[in-house]
DNA sequence: TTGATATATCGAAAGGTATCGATATAATTG
DNA sequence: CAATTATATCGATACCTTTCGATATATCAA
């Protein structure tokens, strides 16, 4: 089999990082919501279902590798995306998923 | 903000598992071979670097959650993509990251 | 049948990730 | 200033993943 068209592995483990990094639900979440406008840690926290602690850990975690950014306004903090190919993964696995709410597990 | 479009928290756990299950380097090169086509075992493993029933187990995983499908012909084991959609994954992280080989890492 | 080849499975060790309560900091309000 | 609100950090626990050596099974060849 031909090597050439092969990324190479080093590469390949940065893209799996940012893929571990966005492979949770409620991180998914959060670049479903952020894609569509920058929102506080507070409205995202609510939106997701976690407390906002847990909500800012997520944040920081996507920020780390550089798929979020942050912007302080008073007390609140307001996240967006900062890495725009994260739209088109996302509409990937929109096509593949959102058609199908309410069914089985796939596991 | 709107509730609407949001997907469910149950199908973003799916895709969840999915985006991690695709998160590994190695995995990833073997998404990327044979999306251009079916492959055994063993040449998976030589191409990735890695021994054979490591590769075995890494296929597995991919099977497991129905990303792969296999096929046996004689003591070889053939691999296929069976999950369509991987191709576009696959073109979304080639877009962002093949350009930049031998880039210093994100982290 | 014996030996070699191809693939798969198991169990242990090491490292990583998620979650949570407690606590900290910083900005705002009364 | 004291209390409240918004966000962030820390440390512990539990759980999951990766990797590896050992072993197993199945097929083929001599």
């Amino acid at each position: 089999m031909s090597h050439k068209e092969l990324i190479s592995l080093d590469i390949l483990a940065q893209a799996a990082e940012c893929l571990k990094t966005i492979a949770h639900p409620v991180r998914l979440r959060m670049i479903q919501m952020l894609l569509k406008e920058k929102v506080t840690v507070g409205e995202i926290a609510k939106e997701c279902e976690v407390l906002s602690h847990v909500a800012s850990e997520h944040l920081r975690l996507m920020q780390h590798c550089g798929l979020m950014k942050s912007q302080k306004e008073g007390r609140k903090v307001y996240y967006q995306i900062a890495e725009p190919h994260l739209a088109s993964i996302m509409e990937c696995i929109e096509k593949r998923f959102s058609h199908q709410e309410n069914t089985e597990v796939i596991k």
